[in-house]
DNA sequence: AGGGGCGGTCTCAAAAAGAGACCAGCGCTA
DNA sequence: TAGCGCTGGTCTCTTTTTGAGACCGCCCCT
């Protein structure tokens, strides 16, 4: 268990470069972060990715997502340089969205997590389920579960 | 039937058994991903990857986060299972956060969207910087940069 | 006895997200 | 030719999420 915690330590480092040396506020990863943690953001990545799509493809790609989200995500991720958008000048204007070379370079990294989550979603929903339960639980009556 | 081409078919196929073979609603991608999504989420695994923290130090750590906040994500954390909540009966009682196997699986994932990030700041600052300044430019007129 | 640190919860205001109306222009079709 | 729907959005309204900060009991320190 002593091997384990100098190998945490050699890894310490790097975490602390990711966040900015122990203190969270001013680091650059949250700032790139915050840019890919809103709702839909990973998945119209994922979307992109997958291939180039339009408006109103995505729209139905996606539901559930409003117009506005739509428009809105799309945009924060263009000025992020993720994503390209291109009107092409049709009779109904049509506008097409893809990634950038930034963001492909970026979804290499963001697919790790989505395989991540594809291959774990069973333990994570057990967890949950564990969680609610023992919530339920001890909503009533404190320690019912041992 | 339509006129798109589809090609890179092979590709294709990863990102659609992430993205739940084309419909992105029901994808379980998207049920785990929501869970980090959150604007702390990806910061809090950070820092208790690194090491155990309690919630005061949390809060020290991450000082502009407000103590609900806090409470609700190490929550929220807890539940998917990727944090361990321990509670100290010590005089004032303290509590000790840490990673799970479960949490640690998942930011090996994670570490990569924060090394990419961590590397390609500038980047995605200086996309942020041209979109606004050509936004501030066809601001007063349309098309202003060809 | 008073102040501060502990880990929260509670309330209230602000910000963000969701739902859906509305817009202009064009093609289809009834 | 009058409607209808599709194109990509914006605008308004409501609901949800966040942020800011007061408040809580408990105990230690001075």
């Amino acid at each position: 268990m002593d091997s384990r915690i100098v190998d945490l330590k050699s890894k310490l480092d790097v975490y602390k470069a990711m966040t900015g040396g122990g203190n969270l506020s001013d680091c650059p990863v949250r700032d790139v972060i915050q840019g890919l943690s809103g709702k839909w953001s990973s998945l119209l990545m994922a979307a992109l990715a997958e291939q180039p799509y339009r408006f109103g493809e995505l729209r139905r790609l996606v539901p559930d997502i409003s117009q506005r989200m739509l428009t809105q995500t799309l945009c924060d991720l263009q000025r992020d340089g993720y994503v390209h958008r291109e009107v092409f000048p049709t009779k109904p204007p049509s506008v097409e969205y893809s990634l950038t070379d930034l963001g492909r370079s970026m979804f290499g990294a963001l697919r790790h997590l989505l395989e991540w989550a594809e291959l774990n979603h069973d333990a994570v929903r057990a967890a949950r389920a564990r969680f609610d339960g023992a919530m339920a639980g001890a909503a009533g009556q404190t320690g019912a579960l041992a």
